[in-house]
DNA sequence: AAGCGTATCGTACTTAGTACCACTTACTTA
DNA sequence: TAAGTAAGTGGTACTAAGTACGATACGCTT
């Protein structure tokens, strides 16, 4: 029958890794399965790999790349919000990559890239530098905690979220929190919710406040705090 | 001796291993570093957690239980912010913490009693439910954001900056990360900086613009409109 | 004193990471 | 072609960690 290991290498090694990760989560990679997943014992990995810590790293790596990175150069507001709305996507499709984000803080090449594009389009776009590191941080802040949220919300469609609901709501006396019930009856649990909905509502509130702070490119719809450019009027 | 060891109880167990997670982390903690905090042997924690997940759990509420409660009623933009400062507070207390939320997805009585003030006061100060909800998910994606940035950069004062910008920097041809070495060198490195400080700019830019979508409040400047009426929870 | 529930733990099994070393292969180089 | 060598593979076994399964110990009641 068809051969199926052909040679390993640290690339099919991380790419078996992303698809075990992927299809039954971080929990379940561990150096016996990905060998398995591989036709491989266990000690072959560790020819490419050094040791589990630098395969974890190396995924965070091989994610971040994922992301499509804003061009340096373009319209700072466009070009923040297509890369934003890539990181989410991506991260929405590895869940696990997120809680390796916090532990390891050895950044591959792809995410010094990915921060450097980030840093530069905000240069470019003409902010300063404390406001480049402002905008970066907000917008990364929203990106990574909504996606965060996403993770670790126990629902996310209306479907699923009556089920959590339910089973929250059961154990206690309903009386307990009823704003949750109002928000999870009348809102959560209504036919077209989608939590994932809400991402662009809240990256365009930020860029659009971020604009005018930096008081240049257009605010899409609203009107700054001390008659900036007035009215959503297309400023500009 | 000093008969250290009284009685365990469960509080005396999630207090041990909240210390153990502060100053070690949370690798450090396991059933066996746990028991012998505690004077114990392992197998005796089971008697008060059912196991280690469920521990985890608790601890995870724990820490949620330490973050001030916004005061339903009282004005929404005061006390949303002064829960998200406080979340913020906690959370970079307990860095480990955040690793849990992602994963653990029992929501405990303090997580829910959360929850539910900051819908409480969201609704009580006017917003409608699809608002609230956009409002509950901007603010704490940037809470949540802003703390795992927090947490996994390397970096946070100036001082622990350079080290770490120089072992990335030397790596590579200097070259290929311009705008990250720029902000490195002319902003992370000099001397009064602190990540940390970023956080109250990035709030109060979304409570504002929150503000303005709300129509209500004091955003900074603007002046509250029609005061929608709104009764909080307690259906029929 | 007998009995009982609660708390504590000794032992041992299981899963996971990985050190150590042997073996196998393919590719030199003479 | 024969021998040498580097690269790749994996068998064995040790260690750490979670936890099942029963004991055992310690009070309190009756």
């Amino acid at each position: 029958m068809g051969e199926q290991a052909r040679q390993l290498s640290r690339e099919r090694v991380l790419e078996a890794a992303v698809g075990i990760a992927d299809a039954h989560g971080l929990g379940a990679l561990t150096m016996r399965s990905l060998a398995a997943g591989l036709n491989a014992k266990p000690m072959s990995l560790y020819h490419y790999i050094r040791n589990k810590d630098e395969l974890l790293d190396a995924l965070v790596d091989r994610v971040f790349a994922e992301i499509e990175l804003p061009e340096v150069g373009g319209d700072w507001r466009a070009e923040v919000r297509r890369r934003s709305v890539s990181a989410r996507t991506v991260l929405a499709r590895h869940p696990w990559a997120l809680a390796l984000v916090e532990t390891r803080t050895n950044p591959g090449p792809a995410t010094l890239r990915h921060h450097d594009a980030m840093l530069g389009v905000l240069r470019a776009g003409g902010f300063s530098l404390p406001m480049t590191a402002h905008a970066y941080a907000v917008v990364d802040a929203y990106v990574f905690g909504f996606v965060l949220q996403e993770a670790s919300l126990p629902f996310d469609s209306a479907d699923s979220a009556n089920a959590v609901a339910d089973s929250i709501m059961e154990g206690f006396a309903s009386g307990d929190y009823p704003h949750l019930v109002e928000f999870a009856t009348q809102h959560v649990q209504q036919p077209g919710y989608h939590f994932g909905g809400q991402f662009e509502f809240g990256l365009d509130l930020i860029l659009d406040a971020l604009a005018v702070h930096h008081g240049a490119s257009h605010p899409s719809s609203i009107r700054p705090e001390n008659g900036v450019p007035q009215r959503p009027g297309r400023s500009r």
